[in-house]
DNA sequence: AAGTTGCAGACTGTGGACAGATTAGGCTGC
DNA sequence: GCAGCCTAATCTGTCCACAGTCTGCAACTT
């Protein structure tokens, strides 16, 4: 085993992402944003042209991915993007819902106004963004709410367990049409959890966080149920 | 985006463990073990002489390995074991008592009696090994049990993110001395998880875990409390 | 015509090498 | 004797090359 006796390293203020690094955030939001679906084959040779890069920076960006499990291994045959069934929807959204309200228990008697502010302007965003239709900004308000309160929990493994989920989650609704609700309804829905965060009540905040979660994971699951085991694309014609 | 259209492929039978895979199970055992201890640095150079092959693999499994967070990197210089703050392990215990208490509640009510007996009997193992006085044995048995428990869940996000939890416990635990308690206590502790279990009772298994859990925090606490912030390695000698 | 076999192309897994950065140690000056 | 600078060795990040394996297609056999 290779190891030398030495201090750990003061954490850089200046971040030089590596190659590595950049793929891996670009094959993260290829996954989230749709772009990659179920089945789909990443290959190494032709992002590496793509990208103008070798492959052995993508070869260790995908390699962490895959064990992370956001992607799966074929040996000798590469990687491929995850397919979802009902089940990993049930296994997501609960789960989600033991990690958010984990974290809303830790986090109230942590937040002060300007945090509680905070939250507030998040569901601003989310609430002004669904007047101008724009939702891609809700979006990403909405994985800012959630994951804000995660990190007003101050524990980085919540923290740290949150960004899988919340990466699966994105996955499953990265490309399937969440219908059943407008995007207004939705801005909304984060009101009650926020006030009654606000309001300081363990017990309501969790209620309210329940109601909106199993609410999003009834609407996903519905799709998912529909569209069969695994939504994943016809194989290429010939 | 690199993506073709294609199926999933089929899990293969034979599994062929890639030289990246292994490198990555040697390092977690070395992780876990506890030799490689709080601000070692992994050579890469020296553990691809080691180990007789190229520093590629084990580039990709140290970087997968940051990527999950055991590892630390420090661009151009390397990468090191991570060092634990008391706020770790109240991070790692708190977030550990949320996910097996969860566990236990979505396993109890798929578990039968052959379910009940396989618990018991991984305490047996425990006992045995406490009576024998053989620690390791004790450590794995202990290990196996939390981990059924989650598998008994069968909900795949709470077995991910329990075995990331429990790496990180058990690098908490790797290299220190958990006195205060004989390996005899420490197995019969779990006697009163197993049978709330049992019983079917969810709120006394609950709180047979968390008393459990919160018992072996303080303790860990209490080691990383008196050895202060990091219990890093002094600089080697020269 | 259907199934089987051999071949060619493509891709992954791995090895080896180079440039830039970082660290360690010696040297000079005070 | 100590602080600061300079130089050399070490190591990471990246690129390129090669071999083994898999897939798809074509030719062949029955």
């Amino acid at each position: 085993m290779s190891q030398s006796v030495e201090q750990v390293p003061a954490p850089r203020l200046i971040e030089t992402l590596s190659l590595s690094d950049q793929v891996r955030n670009l094959l993260l939001e290829g996954l989230t944003s749709g772009r990659l679906r179920a089945g789909d084959r990443i290959n190494e040779a032709e992002l590496a042209r793509t990208l103008g890069i070798s492959r052995n920076p993508i070869r260790e960006a995908i390699s962490g991915l895959a064990q992370r499990g956001f992607l799966v291994a074929s040996p000798r045959r590469g990687h491929f993007m995850r397919a979802f069934t009902p089940q990993d929807v049930n296994d997501v959204f609960s789960f989600r819902i033991c990690v958010e309200a984990f974290a809303i228990r830790q986090a109230l008697p942590l937040m002060d106004a300007a945090d509680h502010d905070d939250l507030r302007r998040i569901v601003d965003r989310m609430i002004a963004a669904a007047e101008q239709e724009d939702l891609t900004e809700l979006r990403q308000a909405d994985i800012a709410l959630h994951r804000r309160i995660c990190e007003l929990s101050q524990n980085r493994q919540t923290l740290r367990a949150h960004e899988g989920i919340d990466t699966e989650v994105q996955m499953l609704v990265a490309y399937v049409d969440l219908d059943h609700e407008t995007p207004m309804e939705a801005a909304l829905a984060h009101v009650p959890i926020v006030e009654a965060m606000a309001s300081g009540d363990v017990a309501s905040s969790v209620a309210a966080l329940e109601h909106h979660l199993q609410a999003t994971w009834a609407r996903v699951l519905d799709i998912y149920d529909k569209t069969g085991p695994a939504p994943v694309r016809l194989a290429g014609a010939h």
